[in-house]
DNA sequence: CCGATATTTCAGTAAGTTCTGAAAATACGG
DNA sequence: CCGTATTTTCAGAACTTACTGAAATATCGG
């Protein structure tokens, strides 16, 4: 490996996180070099750059497509496969938010939904079950917001994530403003189970 | 393995999605246990429901401890260390999510704010420095809106994600109350770069 | 089609992780 | 303190994942 210090860093970096990520440390290299990189580059680039095999960069290069989180390009007259990651960096955010959802989410969530069918028997079943309703609940309540969430134009995102939790001022406005005095709301509908 | 046929299924799905959560299948095995059961366990409770090993499970309970995903208890009269997950599911999903945050999300933005500090020597340096002043940016209102957001009370929390994007409306209403007819506001200081 | 260039697949090996049983350390009641 | 109950540590075995080089496959210009 023979890069300028900075970008080596960087590189180095995501490689030793890739296994935190889920991801191993080629693939992690891969696609930082890709991020930080001006211009799309072809696998001999990156097998240059960072040293390892040519075959090792083609499953890397595979796993980040089927991660979503490459883009393939052509340069006219040349037939090699140009890699990229795309400029604006929110959406690789919603990419891997998305895919992350997919991977380590949803196979629980349809676990949940099969499992909350079947009948319970025994007392330590039915506490099981009702521990389980409590996990499916959330989980609706998370990818609920998250599909909301992810449909908003990347400006109004960054509106609300500057917000925080000043949101909540606005709603408690919001409450004094049209509530009717002394009424409670509708406001404990929305927790999934006693806790 | 001798467990309720509902209880083992979910025992053994933690167990398979272990790996894809940074855990090993014993680990994600033992939580689950944990998780559904009504009474805390102690180590030889658990050696028995999984069948594994008893050093796998101390080994494994020292990983969920250093997780803070499990409380550590004792009984009257009894040695023996016994184990639980909290009751209240939330708070399960906050730990979860700030370990999560700590392993995963704070080495990189520590990496990002010191390579920050360099200077940029080649075009190509300048362009990577670029790119990783973005997500360090983008790292910075991600994490500032998640300490906002961990302090709510659990049921404003809900409330918040109950609306999900209706909060938008609530802020256009906002803004039509009150901001200057005709004005900007100061929406666009909020982007973290040009992108 | 052919030959050259580019990519993928795959078997074998290297490296890393998980798990076990045995031994060591710790904690406690008497 | 001693003996016992309990937990932890650890070396090695079992298993899993990552990586390589070589061979196979695919693609394209001529």
């Amino acid at each position: 490996m023979n890069l300028p210090p900075l970008i080596q860093t960087f590189v180095l970096h995501f490689g030793e996180m890739g296994s935190r990520w889920g991801i191993n440390r080629t693939v992690g290299q891969i696609y930082a070099l890709l991020f930080l990189s001006r211009d799309p580059l072809n696998a001999d680039d990156i097998v240059e750059a960072l040293g390892v095999s040519r075959s090792n960069v083609s499953m890397g290069l595979k796993e980040l497509q089927a991660w979503n989180l490459v883009r393939l390009q052509h340069r006219p007259g040349d037939r090699r496969d140009y890699f990229a990651t795309p400029d604006d960096i929110w959406q690789i955010v919603r990419t891997l938010v998305d895919e992350r959802k997919k991977r380590e989410l949803d196979p629980t969530q349809t676990l949940l939904r099969e499992v909350l069918m079947q009948r319970a028997g025994t007392p330590e079943e039915r506490h099981a079950q009702e521990r389980m309703r409590e996990m499916h609940d959330l989980f609706e309540l998370l990818t609920g917001w998250y599909a909301d969430v992810q449909k908003l134009e990347t400006e109004r995102l960054i509106q609300l994530l500057t917000l925080g939790s000043k949101v909540q001022k606005i709603l408690e406005m919001k409450d004094r403003l049209f509530v009717v005095p002394g009424g409670r709301g509708k406001r404990r509908d929305a927790k999934p189970s006693e806790s």
